[in-house]
DNA sequence: TATTGTTATACTCTATAACTATA
DNA sequence: TATAGTTATAGAGTATAACAATA
């Protein structure tokens, strides 16, 4: 039994492989976009999920780290792991909350912005190599489907 | 700007983003995965990837370990690991290929196939929480796309 | 008392490189 | 020469528990 038939007959899969199909999806999408990403001369330290952590705080201009952990959905330890290298490579900067002394605001440094750039530019070009696949309309609705997953999925954190 | 108001607004979202909030679903939902497993009572060291392994090596019901790091999107040292793990607690077995001597099968366990159906039960109830957020169509519709992504991301790797 | 972030520690996932046995 | 899997080793991501400072 070859591999094309025994796992994908485009018909066949029950809805309930639609959770286990997600996460390989996922999965391999990240593989390409970790490779992708390596094909543009970025710092090495830069992971995949460095570089997310990243694009949150670009995202949100600066915010504070409890706030940062839960959109990326991790603990406020993993979290100081995270802005710990990055604040060693000077990619972000930590800053006292004035409002609040207990808490630690986030924000990019100067010098990483130039980076942030090449790294819209690598993103886009992966998107395009597997958007292609998709016709406009399937697009837009894979955004729908995935902004209201997104939203059970950050409902369900509080 | 409150959370909601500064990261989604429905239709604003560019194309662009979908590739990080694919990442970020997938995320949230591989720990909706992981806490709804743990309300069933499975052994403790069955976290949600070594479930996963299980699962591909179920729904093959035998495989040479080089399929299954491909079908995993992972590499053979990895495998090796995965099965170093699962085969000492008695969840599958090593079997020699008659074919060539170089090749491990890998099988499930008698023993397991109890634990796979609490598995499926677990999967099941996950996929209905968040599925019924989704109408047939949207669902009929992310399954097929999810599917032509996968083929693009199994065809990359050769 | 509760929350923010850190220190100390540990487990899991993943990989590369060098190697053995076999093809 | 090339492939299948392992040994040795390491880096990255994640977490829990105990704690200090502050609310």
């Amino acid at each position: 039994m070859s591999n094309s038939e025994m796992s994908l007959k485009l018909e066949e899969i029950p809805v309930s492989e639609i959770l286990p199909l997600l996460f390989k999806v996922s999965h391999f999408l990240q593989q390409e976009f970790e490779y992708e990403l390596s094909l543009y001369d970025l710092p090495k330290q830069l992971t995949g999920s460095r570089i997310r952590v990243l694009l949150e705080i670009s995202e949100a201009g600066s915010l504070r780290m409890n706030e940062l952990a839960s959109r990326l959905g991790i603990k406020a330890r993993t979290v100081t792991q995270f802005v710990d290298v990055l604040e060693a490579e000077n990619y972000i900067k930590r800053l006292p909350d004035p409002i609040d002394r207990r808490a630690t605001i986030i924000e990019l440094s100067e010098e990483v912005k130039p980076i942030i750039k090449k790294i819209d530019k690598a993103s886009k070009s992966i998107l395009d190599k597997f958007m292609n696949l998709l016709t406009e309309k399937e697009q837009s609705e894979l955004k729908k489907i995935l902004l209201k997953l997104y939203f059970l999925g950050s409902q369900d954190k509080k």
